[in-house]
DNA sequence: CTCCATTTGCGTACATGGTACCTGAATGGT
DNA sequence: ACCATTCAGGTACCATGTACGCAAATGGAG
């Protein structure tokens, strides 16, 4: 074979589709990526190594080599494999707001439901297919408003940041817990309530006290604070949309 | 000892300071962060292990423990060392979008010294002293304008959002090639770039296609667009800002 | 049916990682 | 001078990704 591994893993197809000699197949890619899913979801994304995943199936660890070259390129798979779980209308819809609360609100369900997705979705530059659909979807929402490529391009960044790092303000602590292996609760009071009470106390960052004492937002359910969080981006979007503002 | 490293890193002094009995420290947290730091803005955080930063010390491995309770925490203090590396005025100017653009500019400058950073700060729940002081210096930029403290708290996260993501971007895929061992020319000509152009003529995602092909900012120089996306964030803010726009 | 090139299953092995534990050396108070 | 205390760092253990190699399965060619 030519350079395996040395090109993005979606370019590699299973290769196991051919109809010539030689053993059959056991096992597939979406067999071994959804067992990789399921137990990453259960007990982090570390514990979903690679014989950890083939003992699950039932087969040795080198097995998995055969259907996937690197274990980086299974994260990929898994990505994609958690991002098709978003289910999108097939065009926009004309209100463009109401197409991006949809898309945001779906994005946050996946990203509660599989609680690594959105630090490994981060930490590597990755396009799979279910990736840009749902990219293409956000872009769309934009097209009937006139704007510049380049504006929806931003506009889209500026929501996915949000959308990302909302998530991971909502379960960032808590997956910390669980790496620590603490318990959740135990975690915020003894770990890191006594850094925090003591910073406030000291009195040296008011304004972060003010952020942490006297939020009114702080104390509103998760979905709420997601929900008032992306209006601001959306009402900031509009704000600087010319064709809304001064037509 | 109590409960060692059941707590934040930061509620544990280094403990080599009293006068009693004992041994002298030939080390110190912080020599060991400015050798870990080093070794990763050079060859990556991976390289960055006990061994190697041991090593470079002229000790063991194991001589480190004395000082730093886990890896995770030696993370923390590296990220709080390339932090302290920002130098920021005392307090806030008066203009408030001086004193983001400046912030933001000296954010992305550490974050392309220390190519580790922005993934590190993302993938984990930290608030080292140095962080909260840049953190303040960023709700101070809004204390003359009148605005809620959660109004504050979101714009500032807005302005996190786009800087951290827009170095994630400057810089993502380098290290990504850097990861696997290509050099980034190779990486984007032959690991990425087949892909990418296979999907572009495919035609199934025109606006994909578009954000690629028809990008006139992507032909800017990396500050530009850094700035002009910089701008682009600040324009919303100041469109959202009620003391600024309907008075 | 028999052979054989081809492909999969998977055990073995290695390099590398974090870190628990232990011994010995250094140090300052009594 | 003794000794409790603290640090240096070697050894060891376990887990990880994965290179390598061989046996088993498979379907076409003769």
């Amino acid at each position: 074979m030519a350079d395996e591994g040395a090109t993005s893993i979606w370019m590699q197809p299973e290769g196991h589709e051919r109809s010539g000699p030689g053993r059959r197949p056991g096992y597939s890619r979406e067999q071994i990526t959804r067992t990789a899913v399921r137990i990453a979801d259960a007990e982090g994304v570390e514990a979903a190594t690679m014989r950890r995943i083939a003992g699950e199936l039932g087969t040795g660890a080198m097995s998995l080599y055969r259907y996937v070259p690197r274990r980086d390129d299974l994260f990929d798979l898994m990505i994609d494999l958690a991002m098709s779980g978003i289910e999108l209308p097939d065009g926009p819809s004309g209100d463009w707001r109401g197409d991006l609360t949809l898309l945001g609100r779906r994005i946050r369900a996946v990203g509660l439901r599989h609680p690594w997705l959105i630090a490994l979705l981060t930490s590597r530059p990755t396009l799979g297919p279910s990736l840009l659909r749902v990219h293409e979807f956000a872009l769309g929402a934009f097209s009937g408003t006139g704007l510049d490529i380049d504006d929806i391009t931003g506009f889209v960044g500026m929501l996915n940041d949000y959308v990302h790092s909302a998530i991971r303000r909502e379960i960032g602590w808590l997956e910390e817990a669980r790496r620590t292996g603490l318990d959740p609760e135990r975690w915020k009071r003894d770990y890191m309530g006594p850094y925090v009470r003591q910073v406030v106390e000291s009195g040296a960052f008011p304004l972060f006290n003010r952020s942490v004492l006297d939020s009114r937002t702080a104390h509103l359910a998760p979905e709420e604070r997601f929900r008032h969080g992306l209006d601001r981006i959306l009402d900031a979007i509009a704000a600087l949309i010319p064709s809304l503002c001064s037509p």
